[in-house]
RNA sequence: GGGCGCUUAGCUCAGUUGGCUAGAGCGCCUGCCUUACAAGCAGGAUGUCGGGGGUUCAAGUCCCUCAGCGCCCA
C-alpha cells in the first residue's frame, strides 16, 4: 500500500477525501446536550454578506477562525463554530438593481415590492449558496447544520423582538433631522457609512445685494460676498452670518440681503461659529473666507445648527433623488429663473447657478480648493446632507427599567442630576453607548492587539443618535403602524405607541407591534393604519448576530451553553460598525457581552499596497487560489502572513491554470504549496518504513542520541506553539512548527534514521519514535492544514494504529485528526543536554560539509577526517561518531585529544573541536577559508572586548551578561588561536 | 483637524520586557537527479535597521525631531 503513494500532493484528491471522512463523522457538530469536562469554546462567523462572493480577506478571516476552532476542539472543548450569511441591505439590493436594469433593462420601481425582492432573494439564495461551498473548500469546521442568515425566521424574529424593547423603553424614536443622504440609493445613511475622500473643487465667491445700501467707513457698501463650494444650496439659504467679532457687523447685521434669483429677503445674523477673513492664515478656512456665510439649514450640518440657534426658516430645496424641487418645502420658487432650474440634477443646477451669477456679474471670484466630501461607501456618489424623518436609537439615553444589573461599575463615574456618567464623558452608564463601553472598561472586553481598544473607545464616547431607517425593500421591514388616530381594541400587552405632531400639524400615532402578532397588525390596518415602508439598518440585525443565531430570545441550551461566545475575528474596519453594536444588543438583550476577545486581523493589499477590489482587478478567488495551489497551502500561507500588523501586501499574478484559465493567484501560495509538499515526502518515507511496526516493541532504555533529540525538540515545539495560540498568534507558532519539521525532522533525525531502519535492533526504537513524533507533528499541524494532516493521519492509522512511547507517553487511537488529543508536554522528554550535544555534533559536520563543498567533493564519495579537542569533548564526539560519519560522509573517522594535524589536511574550527578533512590540500584556498574564518572570529571578540574592557559596562550591566560576554571572548579567543596557529602552519 | 500604524536584505516580512556577531521565506550565486521530496539537498553572498538628536555601560528596540507612506474618525 505504502508504495502507492505518489511523489506529488495532490491536493484535490486529499481534500475531498479528508471533507468526506469529516461529514460522515459528524465531527463539526456542536452538541448542546454533553457536558465536556473542559467546557465550550464559541465562535460566531461574522456573517459574510451575500451581495458577492468571497474574497481573499474572507479566506484570511475564516482561517484563522478555523485555527482557533480546530486547536480548541483537539484539546478537548466542546466547540462550535455558527456559520451563516449577512443580507446586507443596501449593497445587496443595489448589486440587484444593477443585474436588472443590465438584463432586464427595468429599475426597482418598475416592479412590485413583493416581485422585487423576490428577485434579490434568489440572489441571495445564488450567493450564499456559493459562499458556504467556498467556506467549505477553505475546509472551515464550522457547524453547518445551524447556519443562519439575518434575515431568516429565528433571526427575524430576534430583530423583532429587540425592535419592540427598544421602543417600548423610549430608545427608539422617530426624528426630523439632518441626514447622510444618498440620493443615488435613495436612503440614509450612517455616519460610519460615509467614506471621506479628498475633492479638488471651487471656492464660489457670490454677491447677495443688500436690501439697502449701508454706510461702513464713509462707503456705501451694496452687497455681501459669500464664499460657498456648493453654489446650488443657496436656493435654500435663509440667511447670511458673520462673525459679531467682524468689524462690519455693527452696520450688518439685522439688515437684510435680497437672495438673488428667488428674491427671497434674508437676515444677516451674527454666529461665532462663521470664520473670520486672514489672507495669510495658515488656515484654510480663514484663507479662503469672506467673513460671511451663506446659512443653508436644510443641506448642511453646520448650519442647521446655524439655524437651530437663530431660529432660521428651514427650506430643502432637493428632491430625494438629488435634483432642485419645490415640492419639498421650498415655497417661494416663483421667479422664472428659479422655475428654470426646477427638475436639474444638483451638479446641473450648481453649473447653471454659476453661469447665472457670472452673467449678472455678481461672480466674483473663482478659487481652487481641495476639501473632503462625503460619499456614500456603496454608490460612492456624494452624500446630500438632507432633511429627513427617520427612526433613531437614543445612544446616550439611560435605559430606566435596565433589567440586568450593570457590573460593579470597576471604573470611574460620576452623577449630575441623578444620572450616573462613565467619567470624563456624556455617556450614561445605563444607556447602550454606557452598556458597550462598561466591559471594556472594566476589563471584561478586550481587544487583540491592545491598540484598538482606543478605536472602539473614542468611538462610544462621541457617539451620536443611531438612524436606523433605510428607505430600501431589502431587509427588515420596520414594525411600526402609522394613523392620525389612538389605536383601538387591541392587546395594549402587545404593543407599544408614540406620538408625533407631524408638519401639518396632525398628532400621528405610531404603534409597534410585538412579534407573532398578524392579527393585530391585519386589525390595525383594517382602521386605517399603514405600515411603515423602510426597513431597518442591517447593523441591526448583525448586532444581534452572536445570540440571534442561538434563538434568542427563546430561552434554550444553546443559547444557555454557548452564550457568550469566545472570540470575535474580524478586520479593523468594522470595529464601529459592528463590534460595538453587538456589545450593545448583547448587554441590552442578553444581559451579557457577546464575546470576550476582539481579534483584528491584517487588511490584504496587493503587492503595490493597495486594498483589493474589482474595480482594480486585484483581487484573489479563494477558489482559484485553492485550485492552482491546494486549501492548505493558502491557509498556510495566510496563517504564516499573520502578524500583528494592519496591513499585509500579497503580491498578485496572473497565472494559467491547467483547465487553460489566466486567473489572478498569488507567488505568495508557493510557500503553503511547498510545505504541504515536503510534509507529504516526510511522511510518505516515514511510512515506507513503518511497515510492520510494533509498539510493544519499544524500549525506552534503548533511545539514541538522535531519538532524545528529536524528541526533546518536539516538545518545545509543543509549548510555543500553544503557547502561541494562546494569545492569538498564528506565523509564530508555525514558524515553530516548520522550523523543527523542516530543519530538524527532515534535514537531520530522518537522516539519521535511515541506517537504523536496516538494523533489526534499531528499528522498532526509530520506528516508535518516527511514528510517535510523526504523529504530533501532524496534529500540531492540524489547525493551519487540515486536509493533508488529515490524510497523512488516516494513512498513519492503517500503518501504525498503535502510536506512542511505551512506558513514556500512551497516545490513544482516533478515527479522526479533528478529534484527536493536542500534543501534550511530556516533561521527561525534554533534553538540554542532549539539544546542546547534538548542537555541536551538527556544527562539526557543518564544518565538513563547508570543506567538502569548497572542494568539490561529490556527496557519495567517502573521506578520512579527523577530530581533536579536549579529552571530555573527545568522549562526546565517539559517542556520536557515527552520527557525524553519516550525515558528513566520513570514513574513517578519527577521534583524539592532542591530535596533529595531518599533512594535507583541510583544518576548521567548529567551536572547542578542531576538525581535520584529510587530503583535500590546496594552500592558497586553506588561507582564503581560514583567513575568512579568522575575520569572522575577530569581528565577534572587538566589541566584546571593548565592553569588557569598558569598567562601566562591567560595574553597571548585570552581572550574567558580563559573565556571558567573558565566556564568549574566552571562546572566541580560544578559536582564533587555534586559527592562528593553522595559518601559521600553511606552507 | 483628532486618532492609530508603517519605514529592517533585491521582494514579502519577523525581531516579546533594551543585552551573545540583526533573522526567516522567496529571489540570487556555487555544486548536486545522494535510493521521501529538484515544489528537493548541501554550501554561499546580501543590511550605516528612513534621516538627525537624546537617554543608557548597552538602542532595530525607549524619548524627541524631521521626512515619506497607509488606515480610521470628524
Amino acid at each position: 500500500m505504502a508504495r502507492e503513494i505518489p511523489i506529488i500532493y495532490d491536493s484535490t484528491a486529499m481534500e475531498a477525501q479528508a471533507a468526506a471522512l469529516w461529514e460522515a463523522g459528524q465531527y463539526f457538530h456542536a452538541d448542546e446536550t454533553t457536558k465536556g469536562a473542559k467546557g465550550t469554546y464559541t465562535i460566531v462567523i461574522p456573517p459574510p454578506n451575500v451581495t458577492a462572493a468571497l474574497h481573499l480577506g474572507h479566506a484570511l478571516n475564516n482561517t484563522l477562525q478555523d485555527i482557533l476552532i480546530r486547536w480548541k476542539r483537539m484539546q478537548g472543548f466542546e466547540t462550535l463554530w455558527m456559520p451563516g450569511t449577512d443580507h446586507a441591505g443596501i449593497a445587496t439590493q443595489t448589486v440587484v438593481e444593477k443585474r436588472l436594469l443590465a438584463e432586464q433593462g427595468k429599475r426597482r420601481t418598475d416592479f412590485a415590492r413583493d416581485e422585487f425582492v423576490g428577485h434579490v432573494q434568489s440572489w441571495k439564495d445564488e450567493y450564499e449558496a456559493c459562499i458556504l461551498g467556498q467556506l467549505k473548500s477553505m475546509g472551515c469546521s464550522c457547524d453547518w447544520e445551524r447556519t443562519r442568515f439575518t434575515m431568516d425566521d429565528v433571526c427575524a424574529k430576534a430583530v423583532r423582538t429587540n425592535f419592540f424593547n427598544l421602543f417600548k423603553d423610549g430608545l427608539i424614536y422617530r426624528g426630523k433631522r439632518l441626514v447622510n443622504w444618498d440620493p443615488a440609493t435613495q436612503t440614509v445613511l450612517a455616519d460610519d457609512e460615509v467614506e471621506h475622500q479628498s475633492v479638488q473643487g471651487f471656492f464660489w465667491y457670490m454677491q447677495y445685494p443688500l436690501a439697502e445700501p449701508v454706510i461702513i467707513e464713509g462707503k456705501a457698501v451694496e452687497h455681501v460676498t459669500v464664499a460657498t463650494t456648493r453654489p446650488e444650496t443657496m436656493l435654500g439659504d435663509t440667511a447670511v452670518a458673520m462673525n459679531p467679532a467682524d468689524p462690519r457687523a455693527a452696520a450688518l447685521v439685522g439688515k437684510n440681503v435680497r437672495l438673488p434669483i428667488v428674491g427671497r429677503l434674508i437676515p444677516i445674523i451674527a454666529d461665532e461659529h462663521v470664520v473670520l477673513p486672514n489672507p495669510d492664515s495658515d488656515d484654510e478656512k480663514a484663507k479662503f473666507s469672506t467673513g460671511f456665510l451663506k446659512v443653508t439649514p436644510a443641506h448642511d450640518p453646520d448650519d442647521w445648527a446655524i439655524g437651530q440657534r437663530h431660529d432660521l426658516d428651514v427650506i430643502n430645496v432637493m428632491a430625494p433623488d438629488g435634483s432642485i424641487s419645490e415640492k419639498h418645502g421650498w415655497e417661494d420658487a416663483d421667479s422664472p429663473e428659479a422655475q428654470g432650474l426646477l427638475g436639474m440634477d444638483r451638479f446641473e443646477a450648481r453649473e447653471a447657478i454659476v453661469e447665472w451669477f457670472r452673467q449678472e456679474n455678481l461672480l466674483e471670484d473663482v478659487r481652487d480648493y481641495a476639501h473632503e466630501v462625503g460619499h456614500s461607501y456603496r454608490s460612492h456618489v456624494p452624500i446630500e446632507p438632507y432633511l429627513s424623518d427617520q427612526w433613531y436609537i437614543a445612544v446616550k439615553k439611560p435605559i430606566s427599567n435596565f433589567q440586568f444589573s450593570i457590573s460593579d461599575f470597576q471604573f470611574e463615574t460620576e452623577t449630575h442630576d441623578g444620572v450616573t456618567y462613565i467619567s470624563g464623558t456624556d455617556v450614561p452608564v445605563n444607556s447602550l453607548a454606557g452598556l458597550a463601553l462598561a466591559p471594556l472598561l472594566d476589563g471584561r472586553l478586550r481587544f487583540i492587539p491592545e491598540r484598538y481598544t482606543k478605536n472602539y473607545q473614542l468611538w462610544l464616547e462621541n457617539l451620536r443618535d443611531w438612524p436606523i431607517s433605510r428607505q430600501l425593500w431589502w431587509g427588515h421591514q420596520i414594525p411600526v403602524w402609522t394613523a392620525n388616530k389612538t389605536p383601538e381594541g387591541i392587546d395594549e400587552s402587545k404593543i407599544s405607541v408614540q406620538q408625533h405632531t407631524d408638519d401639518d400639524g396632525n398628532v400621528m400615532h405610531y404603534v409597534c407591534v410585538a412579534g407573532e402578532n398578524e392579527t393585530i397588525e391585519r386589525v390595525l390596518e383594517e382602521h386605517g393604519f399603514v405600515r411603515d415602508e423602510d426597513v431597518l439598518d442591517t447593523w441591526f440585525s448583525s448586532a444581534l448576530w452572536p445570540f440571534s443565531t442561538m434563538g434568542w430570545p427563546d430561552e434554550n441550551d444553546t443559547l444557555k451553553k454557548f452564550y457568550p461566545t469566545d472570540v470575535l475575528c474580524t478586520a479593523r474596519e468594522i470595529i464601529t460598525l459592528w463590534v460595538s453594536r453587538m456589545v450593545m444588543m448583547g448587554q441590552y438583550c442578553v444581559g451579557d457581552i457577546p464575546f470576550s476577545d476582539v481579534y483584528i486581523h491584517a487588511m490584504i493589499q496587493d503587492g503595490q499596497g493597495r486594498k483589493m477590489s474589482k474595480s482594480l482587478g486585484n483581487g484573489i478567488d479563494p477558489l482559484v487560489a485553492i485550485d492552482s495551489h491546494g486549501a492548505d497551502a493558502m491557509r498556510f500561507t495566510l496563517a504564516s502572513m499573520t502578524t500583528d500588523t494592519q496591513d499585509v501586501r500579497m503580491p498578485v499574478a496572473a497565472i494559467e491554470l491547467p483547465d487553460g484559465r489566466t486567473v489572478n493567484s498569488s507567488p505568495k501560495f508557493d510557500n503553503g504549496r511547498n510545505f504541504c509538499n515536503k510534509l507529504w515526502n516526510a511522511s510518505r518515507f516515514a511510512m515506507l518504513n513503518l511497515e510492520g511496526m510494533d509498539a510493544g516493541a519499544f524500549d525506552a532504555a534503548k533511545l539514541d542520541a538522535a531519538d532524545k533529540w528529536i524528541l526533546s525538540r518536539l516538545m518545545k515545539t509543543v509549548a510555543a506553539t500553544t503557547e502561541g495560540l494562546k494569545d492569538f498568534k498564528y506565523k509564530e507558532p508555525l514558524d515553530e512548527i516548520y522550523k523543527f519539521f523542516w530543519n530538524d525532522f527532515c534535514d537531520w533525525y530522518l537522516e539519521w534514521t535511515k541506517p537504523r531502519m536496516q538494523d533489526e535492533s534499531q528499528k522498532p526504537i526509530a520506528q516508535n519514535v518516527l511514528a510517535f513524533v510523526l504523529d504530533q507533528t501532524l496534529r500540531l499541524l492540524h489547525p493551519f492544514v487540515p486536509f493533508i494532516t488529515e490524510g497523512i493521519f488516516q494513512n498513519l492509522n492503517s500503518i501504525a494504529p498503535r502510536r506512542g512511547l511505551k512506558g513514556i507517553v500512551e497516545l490513544s487511537a482516533a478515527d479522526s485528526i479533528m478529534v484527536s488529543g493536542w500534543p501534550e508536554c511530556v516533561q521527561s522528554l525534554n533534553d538540554p543536554e542532549t539539544e546542546q550535544q547534538i548542537d555541536i555534533v551538527q556544527g562539526v559536520i557543518r564544518s565538513i560539509r563547508e570543506v567538502r563543498s569548497q572542494y568539490n567533493i561529490a556527496p557519495s564519495k567517502k573521506i578520512a577526517a579527523s577530530a581533536s579537542a579536549s579529552d571530555t569533548m573527545c568522549g562526546l564526539l565517539n559517542r556520536h561518531a557515527m552520527l557525524i560519519q553519516q550525515l558528513a560522509g566520513v570514513e574513517p573517522f578519527e577521534i583524539a585529544a592532542n591530535l596533529q594535524k595531518p599533512e594535507n589536511a583541510a583544518a576548521v574550527v567548529a567551536g572547542d573541536v578542531q576538525v581535520y578533512v584529510h587530503d583535500v590540500v590546496d594552500p592558497a584556498e586553506e588561507r582564503k577559508r581560514l583567513e575568512k574564518q579568522k575575520e569572522f572570529v575577530e569581528k565577534g571578540i572587538k566589541p566584546l572586548a571593548g565592553k569588557l574592557g569598558n569598567e562601566n559596562f562591567t560595574s553597571r550591566a548585570k552581572p550574567e551578561v558580563v559573565e556571558q560576554s567573558r565566556q564568549k571572548l574566552a571562546e572566541l579567543q580560544e578559536q582564533l588561536a587555534a586559527i592562528e596557529k593553522h595559518l601559521s602552519e600553511l606552507r
